[in-house]
DNA sequence: GCACCAAACGGAGACTGTCCCCGGTTGACC
DNA sequence: GGTCAACCGGGGACAGTCTCCGTTTGGTGC
């Protein structure tokens, strides 16, 4: 158990407007957005930026992990006042336009359910896994889900489908549709 | 009626080495693959590269028109040997598939049934969706598929398709599963 | 053959972005 | 108010994009 000391009051400062500005730059312009700049935007130098993420994905992920946060929270809100399968969907189309709007979040999503990529374990990952895995239990014992389908897959399929959406019209217009076309085919297997 | 005269020797030789190298590193490297390293390594300076492709866009499209033209082709071929909704299936897969092996083609397949990409009007963009359109109706006519869906919706979802798979384990040994969740999806209501 | 010149070449360089390094500064603690 | 580890920030090396312009060359008419 290392000891822990708290952070210095102006690295705290510093760390706090570069999670602010990030989070809007790479909302704005999606994961690429230039980091020198947001540096800049905060204020501090890009040493500074360095210090405290040290490459693009842990700024991105820091940025967004309350976001993330709140969309795996949002599982359990929408599990207690709907059937299953009807929470499951609205839930992957909350995260689908989550994705679509919020242009890094969707970079940041899609790497969490890639296999093998480097730092995949992050709270991130295991709290919208976790979240998944409950929807994905209750919809199969209410039969609204094939057995076969991990959490996991279905949150690359509605990865699968942002994507899909944005090349439609780049709003996100068509997830419901895209999203209830895939849904379908989820369903327990025909007699 | 302009008339047009040939190019010459050099810069036809030219052209076409640039076309060989980038194929080659778009497939290894992906979209982003560096445009003066293309140009070095066919042996030109990148002001030639740039003369000859005024953008990233215009060569990695240059560089796989034949193979889009293919993919086109290979539609025709699985409708005449096999039944539509079959045909179609193996169509989407084999698509997908050459989306993961050969990096760079996705992005191009992507912003060809992009809606309002600058220059979405292509060779490629047309080709490949006048194949689905001739498949998605010979599906529509045998009742399997939806009457609901437009071909270029059908390639989008696809490329979904070849995304989430991407996600997967990032060779596409999960696009069969998922292509056919999806077509199963696709398939006209059930009663 | 040869001279001409439009077409084509190629690489220097301006610009943007990433990331590291290190001399200077500052907040926390005594 | 002195000490020092932690922190700051910007300069700079490096890589990539794309343009500009002086130089070279292939095609053509003679």
């Amino acid at each position: 158990m290392t000891r822990v000391r708290p952070m210095r009051a102006d690295a705290r400062r510093n760390y706090e407007r570069l999670l602010k500005v990030a989070a809007e730059a790479f909302a704005e312009q999606g994961e690429n957005a230039s980091l020198d700049e947001i540096a800049k935007r905060a204020g501090v130098g890009s040493g500074t930026l360095y210090r405290h993420f040290p490459n693009r994905r842990a700024l991105l992920e820091a940025a967004y992990v309350d976001r993330i946060q709140a969309i795996a929270a949002r599982a359990d809100e929408l599990a207690d006042s709907r059937a299953p399968g009807e929470a499951l969907t609205e839930w992957l189309y909350e995260l689908c336009v989550g994705s679509i709007q919020v242009r890094g979040l969707k970079a940041l999503l899609g790497s969490a359910v890639t296999d093998g990529s480097p730092g995949a374990v992050t709270a991130c990952a295991t709290s919208i896994k976790g979240a998944a895995t409950r929807m994905v239990e209750a919809a199969r014992r209410e039969g609204a889900l094939r057995a076969d389908i991990e959490p996991v897959e279905l949150l690359r399929l509605a990865h699968g489908v942002a994507t899909a959406a944005e090349l439609a019209d780049g709003h996100g217009g068509q997830i419901r549709r895209y999203l209830s076309l895939l849904m379908e085919g989820l369903r327990a297997p025909r007699g």
